[in-house]
DNA sequence: TGTTAGCACTCGATTGATTAGAGTGCTAAC
DNA sequence: GTTAGCACTCTAATCAATCGAGTGCTAACA
């Protein structure tokens, strides 16, 4: 059976009716909402015809209709309307000088929560792509070195290096030179075996530190990617009926709490090449098991070449998709120029 | 009316039942459960005096007694056994090489949560007491000086320093040593502005950078003064239907979530000098109002001298306190073992 | 041929009444 | 001072009755 036009206006006004009300919506209800002036009983074919279709369903015999997965799917690939939403909030607070950028990255989720009313969280760029922009060791305890090393976009890591042996001034100073005039401007993935090699070569009797540098400096590179994940929001969940029983809230809650299984979601996101940026799971097509009775909308979003964050909400399945992509839109962009204007 | 030696028994053993079950305790149990020997009319006559006097009360007419948070008070301050509590896994998973104290504490709380079935929560260290052990500046581009500081307990702060005047490495060696001796060994309350005057002279003309310098240490140790705190076992609240319904459950969710509210308890415990390190807060006695409904458990725990944080264990009111205090008493323990080896 | 009015039917939700059971308070007896 | 006994209270569970929203189907209409 064909989805004709009027079929198409009919999913389109129980969907939309759907999200307000969140009750199964009758035909009757149809018949009056819309501009098409038909008879409940004419509704009722057609809905007769959809459920068929498996765009909609019925929670019991004698209730109203809501949409399925599919139906929603439908919604969301063809019959959403952006609604441009004004976030007046967003640029002051995203003005206000943040150099941190784990604050700014929670006030984001914060102010989506707040904004939305749904539940949000935000991925830490991952810098791996970067390149190492300056390394420091310095001498802060007899038998302790701390190795500072910043990537491009300022984002700095520590790392502790316990040394066994003892080092002098100048030995230190010729480590950092040496450290830094070898990998300088280097992404970690350009820094091969044969480099290493040619740099303990260097180093002579303290090619072990080197090795430990090395290591120090991939490893606290690396830490960050079981990464950082910040989450807003998540009693957002209460305000939806269909999520508030006690078990799906403690799922739910739980999946923010430990954050670990977000990273999916994240990497899921990321790994999608071809998408214009924004990616809408309904229902069961969400990465995360225990988000399986809610939809969420995830944003990639780019500070410069090569560092990606995911920006995602979590919400009911019949949450206001267009508002979100909307503010989703404006947030990614927003970050985008914030960027631009801090290099 | 005194309180006997038979009412002090009925009160616990009231008390432990309730902790157990959760259902309001009937005169009947009490008769079997002591080793009294008297019969639930008996008990009726006690439990009476006990209402009356404010340690147990009826939820309704036909119910049984529960404890009130008076009666809790009198349990914990009075007739609390501690259980030993062993942590087996603790010691292994303290051990396991955690140099990053972040991860170390989120995994204490995960721990604590996973243990108890109570939601947990720890405050990072203070520092502000601690002192200075190293300072580094480094020049990370043409206008932008990277500031590391480290503190005592290998607390490491980065900050970045905009700078409009260009340096040489010569005067930048020169600014370290000017710092490193000054600064070296003091805590932050010790640094004075006749210091601060003393070392802006010996800089000359690049004292502006000074300034910043001490600006930057001092706002990058104050940093973290909106201090940092982690959350696990939220979710643990569903396991305890007093606590789960909608509108608590998302109350307590979001303060753990937000966790400024929950600064107020660690600045609580912190305050209280005369304590023993453990305290107990029942109901309307905690100190956030969104938990009125909880008991609240809180242990400050010491790595060295000054450096003090809080752990905080947030329940029903008919928590297992026994339990719980001894858990908090071996964990604080183990820190403070942990940061001695570590020294 | 598509649309509509009408009607019987279904099924969840609400309401009210009844019952069972746990626990108390009180009194009288031990 | 303790206990047995009994009337009383209140909650929770159960069940039946009812309501109403919404459907599916049929027959009539344009």
């Amino acid at each position: 059976m064909q989805l004709s036009e009027r079929k198409i206006k009919i999913m389109q006004a129980i969907i939309r009716n759907y999200l307000e009300t969140g009750e199964p919506v009758g035909s009757r209800t149809i018949s009056k909402y819309t501009d098409l002036n038909l008879s409940s009983a004419t509704i009722r074919n057609e809905m007769s015809d959809l459920e068929e279709m498996g765009y909609i369903l019925q929670p019991h015999t004698s209730a109203g209709r809501i949409p399925s997965d599919k139906g929603y799917r439908l919604y969301v690939d063809t019959m959403m309307e952006e609604k441009d939403k004004e976030l007046e909030e967003l640029k002051e607070m995203m003005l206000e000088r943040e150099d941190k950028m784990d604050h700014l990255l929670k006030q984001v989720a914060k102010l989506l929560a707040v904004n939305t009313n749904y539940a949000t969280m935000i991925s830490a760029p991952t810098i791996h792509t970067n390149k190492l922009k300056f390394i420091q060791l310095s001498r802060v305890d007899v038998n302790q070195l701390l190795a500072v090393v910043v990537v491009e976009g300022n984002v700095i890591k520590n790392n502790i290096i316990p040394v066994s042996e003892k080092l002098d001034d100048e030995t230190l100073l010729k480590l950092n030179i040496l450290l830094n005039t070898n990998l300088n401007g280097l992404a970690l993935e350009e820094i091969n075996l044969s480099m290493i090699t040619a740099m303990k070569q260097q180093a002579g009797i303290h090619s072990a530190i080197v090795a430990d540098v090395i290591d120090a400096i991939a490893e606290s590179i690396r830490a960050d990617e079981d990464l950082e994940i910040y989450t807003s929001g998540a009693n957002n969940i209460f305000k939806y009926p269909e999520l508030a029983d006690q078990q799906k809230a403690s799922e739910i809650i739980n999946t923010f709490e430990e954050k670990q299984m977000l990273t999916e979601l994240v990497q899921d996101t990321l790994a999608d090449e071809n998408n214009t940026g924004i990616q809408v799971y309904i229902g069961n097509e969400t990465p995360i098991q225990t988000m399986k009775d809610c939809s969420v909308v995830t944003a990639t979003y780019e500070l410069g070449e090569g560092m990606r964050g995911t920006i995602g909400i979590i919400g009911p399945k019949r949450m206001d998709y267009d508002k979100v992509v909307g503010t989703l839109k404006t947030i990614t962009h927003q970050l985008d120029e914030l960027y631009k204007k801090k290099t």
